[in-house]
DNA sequence: GCAAAAGTGTTCGGAATACACCCATGA
DNA sequence: TCATGGGTGTATTCCGAACACTTTTGC
C-alpha cells in the first residue's frame, strides 16, 4: 500500500472526415506509427502546470503537427495497472475533431487511417478500445448535440452534411430530414449564399452553417421531460 | 517542460435517494468533514497495482463505511495545476449509486446531505463542481439508460419508483407513464407480487424489479436513427 | 359507503422517417 | 429538353404527456 510514481499521459484519437478515392468520404483517425512497427493514438505523458487537455494538443502539435481541433473532450481514463507493460501509465483519453476542410500537413511518422479498416492487431496496447469509443462517443452526440460543427466544414450544402453524418454514424443518412432535424433545433442555419452544381449536373444547393462554435446540447432528455 | 511527479486520486460523488422528514424522499449525497472544517467528497490517492476505480471503492469503505455500491462510473479527471493548492493533484472522479433499501453505516466523519442544501461554500477545492457533474450525469442517463436500477429498491411499487426518478431529477415524474416507458423498453418487470397498501389506505400496489442488474443503454438514438 | 391510492384507457401533440413531387441548372 | 441533383410538401408512425375513469383496498 505505498504510493506509487505514476506516469500519467494523455492519449487522443482525432477523426476528420476525408475523401477516399472516389465515392463517399470516411472517417479517419489520426495515427502514428511506434517504434514497435505497430500503430499508436498520438499522446505522452503531461508536464508541469499544464492541463491533460493542455497535454492532449501539445503531443498533438509535436507528433502530428495537428493543431487546428475544432472540439476535444474527455473519453474516459484507463488505469489498468498492467496496460502498458514497462511502466505504470495512467491514460487519460479524449476525442478530438477536425473539421473536414482544414488540410492537414502531417509531420514523419504521422498518418490518417480510415477507422473501418485498421485492423485491431495492428494497434498497440488499449488503442483499439480507445477508438471504438470515441466512435460510439461521436455516434450518441451526433443525436442529442450540435457536435458536427467540429467535423463539418465551415460552409455546407445539406447533402454534404449528411455525408458528413453518413461517415461518422456508419449508416446513411438522409439529407431531407436531416435538414428539418437540424433546423428546427436551431443547430444550422442558411447563410443565404448558392453553392456550385456538381459535375454531373443538377440544382446548385443552399449553403448552411452551424449556429455555434461550441458544443451545445440540443435535446437532453429524450423521455422523462420536466413538466412546463 | 520537465516529468513531474503527480498525486492521482479517485474521488466519487456517492448518491442514494433517503426518506428526510415527512413526505418526499430527496437524493442525498455522501460527504466527510476534513481537517479544515469543512466538507469534501470520499476519496484519496491510488496505490499500487489497483485500478481508480478499486481505489475509489477502497476510500469509500475505509473512509465512510459504504461498500454496498450498486454502480460506479467514471465522470471526468480534473487535472488543472492548482486545483488543489498543496500540491499538484489529478483527480480522477466518479458517480457511485447506492440502492435505497441499503442501510449504510456511515464511519467517524461521514455523513449524508441533502444535494438540494449543501451549501457551496461549505465544500472544499472544486466539490461542488463535482457533485453537480454527477448529478447532471445521473439525470441524463435516467432518461435512456436502466440506471435507476442502482438507486431503487429491489422490489417496488411503481409510485415509489416514480419518487425516486423524481428525487433524482427533480422534478415530479408521473408513475403511469413511467411504467409504460420501462415496460415497453424491458427495463422493469412486473414480479407478480403485491405490496402492501399504505397507512392512509388505498389499492395495495403490484410490485415490480428492473430486468437487469448492470448498466444497459434502453433508447440510443433519440434522433437520427438507423435505417431498418 | 367513502376516501385513498393503484391501474387502465383515451386523447393529444410533437417529432422523425419515408417518399412523392416540384424546381433549377448544365449540357 | 433531358438528366441530375436540390428543395418542398405530405402521410405515416411512434412515443410520451396529460387526464379522465375504473378498480381495489382500509376504515
Amino acid at each position: 500500500m505505498t504510493r506509487v510514481d505514476v506516469r500519467v499521459e494523455a492519449l487522443t484519437a482525432v477523426f476528420q472526415v476525408r475523401e477516399t478515392t472516389p465515392d463517399r468520404p470516411e472517417l479517419h483517425v489520426l495515427l502514428r506509427r511506434t517504434d514497435s512497427g505497430r500503430y499508436g493514438l498520438p499522446g505522452g505523458p503531461i508536464v508541469e502546470n499544464e492541463t491533460l487537455e493542455a497535454a492532449a494538443g501539445r503531443w498533438l502539435s509535436s507528433q502530428a503537427g495537428v493543431t487546428r481541433v475544432a472540439h476535444l473532450e474527455q473519453l474516459r481514463v484507463f488505469s489498468e495497472p498492467d496496460r502498458v507493460p514497462e511502466q505504470r501509465t495512467v491514460a487519460a483519453t479524449f476525442l478530438g475533431l477536425v473539421r473536414s476542410d482544414i488540410p492537414t500537413a502531417l509531420l514523419g511518422d504521422a498518418h490518417w487511417r480510415s477507422v473501418d479498416d485498421t485492423p485491431s492487431e495492428s494497434l498497440i496496447h488499449d488503442h483499439r478500445e480507445i477508438i471504438d469509443r470515441a466512435r460510439a462517443r461521436l455516434a450518441g452526440k451526433l443525436s442529442y448535440t450540435n457536435i458536427a460543427f467540429a467535423l463539418a466544414p465551415s460552409q455546407f450544402a445539406m447533402s454534404e452534411l449528411a455525408e458528413v453524418y453518413g461517415a461518422a454514424l456508419g449508416y446513411p443518412v438522409d439529407s431531407t430530414n436531416l435538414l428539418r432535424v437540424l433546423s428546427r433545433r436551431g443547430v444550422v442555419v442558411a447563410t443565404g449564399t448558392v453553392g456550385r452544381t456538381g459535375r454531373a449536373g443538377g440544382r446548385p444547393p443552399a449553403l448552411y452553417a452551424f449556429a455555434d462554435t461550441g458544443l451545445r446540447v440540443t435535446d437532453e432528455f429524450a423521455a422523462l421531460r420536466p413538466p412546463l
